[in-house]
DNA sequence: TCTGGGGTCCTAGGACCC
DNA sequence: TCTGGGGTCCTAGGACCC
């Protein structure tokens, strides 16, 4: 039996997700940063037709968004990820097989749908999905996952296809390969373009005419999976269960650089306890804790400097305090003097489910959990609470450099100046609406 | 002045073993 | 005199993704 998979695409979702509060910005140019305000991450039509592109940095593109009246956000990453679920779990109610790929995109496995009006079926989709979160989509159908992404692309950028494409006679296909530039292709990246370039190779269909020996040779099995994709033979399922985290990293850039080891080590401070709490929410727990921290690559006049050092947890943990520990063990190991770092961050890793903190299978009795858990659960419980920015109590290492400096702000914190209200998460932030 | 953050998978090469 | 070859595991780095 042919397979098919239908992939779901949002619309310039960052975009989308602030419009949908502000409807005013509808058919106005709208922008969304990364964090720290660095680079521009999602642009609405308008935006994209002034030639800004994907990834800018903010500083040298704030000129002509100015000029042009462009609205532009900080990135709000609470609201976004509130409105993924939202949609996602729309489209579980048009297939028991939904893959959340990212948080902007699903695939869908249609296998059994072969049969089916799958342009109406597309169409219904969309359809419900705008009508109930707000959020406009792109649906790619065709029998590899690779071809269902090559249609979503072909959607966004032909505006008669009103948001729909379904791929299924070679013709077709064919057709949509040829107008497909290679480096839109999944799987492809910049390195493949470059090279691509002087092969004489510039579309999809290009590429598939390639001969297999020298992808698998060149490419290896990655760029063999996506040719033999692109050719209809599928390489890829549906990842129906998303598979068990192996890392995990927290990490920022800093506003400034920063030199001293004590600044380090209360940005590293944060890192763990971020990190931590995200691990506890998965209910996993590491036994290895990296720190790193790294120079400005951007700044080719001074001393470039990338340290980091990983230190194994004796016994595999989630507890912030020992991941901090662990944590400025491995700073205290990997720092130099001498560099302004740019960049810091925690990663952890050798994750592993926390089996003894699963209460249906182990369930330790009050009096058999630690202080140090129970401590933890406090801490949690109490920043539970409120859903603030902050956490309201954390361990006194995070944030102590700022108290030493009489409450002056170190050198590390976020840039983020044009916020959005967490409209949909934060009773304090919900939008209001009047009637006349 | 100002350039994101969080992931996965693959490969090549070294260490080690028999 | 003779100086192999294959397997496994680990790690660092590259490439790619959103």
């Amino acid at each position: 039996m042919t397979k098919l998979f239908a992939l779901i695409d949002c619309n310039n979702f960052y975009v989308s997700c602030e419009r949908v509060f502000r409807p005013d910005l509808e058919e106005r140019p709208v922008a969304v940063l990364s964090n720290n305000d660095g680079c521009i991450v999602a642009r609405s039509a308008e935006v994209k037709a002034l030639g800004v592109p994907m990834g800018a940095p903010y500083f040298k593109v704030r000129g002509i968004l100015t000029a042009h009246g462009v609205e532009v956000f900080s990135s709000n990453y609470e609201l976004y990820g509130d409105m993924s679920a939202r949609v996602m779990s729309v489209l579980s109610r048009f297939s028991p097989d939904v893959e959340v790929y990212s948080i902007d995109e699903a695939f869908i496995g249609l296998n059994g749908f072969q049969d089916r009006d799958l342009e109406a079926y597309a169409r219904e989709l969309r359809t419900t999905v705008k009508r109930w979160t707000g959020i406009p989509v792109s649906v790619g159908i065709a029998p590899t996952k690779t071809l269902a992404k090559l249609a979503a692309e072909r959607v966004k950028k032909k505006p008669v296809l009103d948001g729909v494409m379904v791929l299924t006679d070679p013709g077709s296909i064919q057709i949509a390969m040829a107008a497909t530039p290679v480096s839109d292709v999944w799987g492809v990246g910049r390195r493949w373009v470059r090279r691509f370039k002087t092969l004489g190779v510039y579309t999809a269909w290009d590429f598939t005419q390639q001969p297999q020996y020298w992808v698998r040779k060149k490419m290896g099995v990655g760029g063999m999976r996506t040719h033999l994709e692109l050719q209809g033979t599928p390489c890829f399922g549906l990842k129906d269960q998303p598979r068990d985290r192996k890392s995990c990293v927290a990490s920022r850039s800093f506003a400034q650089p920063v030199t001293q080891l004590d600044d380090l080590k209360e940005a590293v401070a944060t890192f763990a306890a971020r990190a931590g709490k995200r691990l506890r929410q998965g209910g996993l727990v590491a036994g290895q804790v990296m720190a790193f921290a790294h120079s400005d690559r951007f700044r080719k006049d001074r001393p470039q400097r990338q340290v980091a050092a990983t230190v194994a947890l004796v016994t595999p943990s989630n507890l912030t305090q020992d991941i901090t520990r662990a944590a400025f063990q491995a700073l205290q190991r990997a720092y130099r003097p001498g560099y302004g770092y740019k960049r810091a961050g925690v990663m952890l890793l050798d994750l592993a489910p926390a089996q003894d903190k699963q209460p249906t299978l182990f369930a330790p009795s009050k009096a058999d959990q630690s202080k140090a858990e129970r401590l933890q659960s406090a801490l949690d419980r109490i920043n539970g609470l409120r859903r603030t920015r902050h956490d309201l109590v954390s361990l006194g290492s995070v944030g102590l450099v700022m108290k030493q400096r009489g409450g002056k702000k170190g050198g590390w914190h976020l840039r983020r100046e044009h916020q959005s209200p967490r409209y949909t998460t934060a009773w304090a932030e919900l939008p209001t609406v009047q009637a006349e």
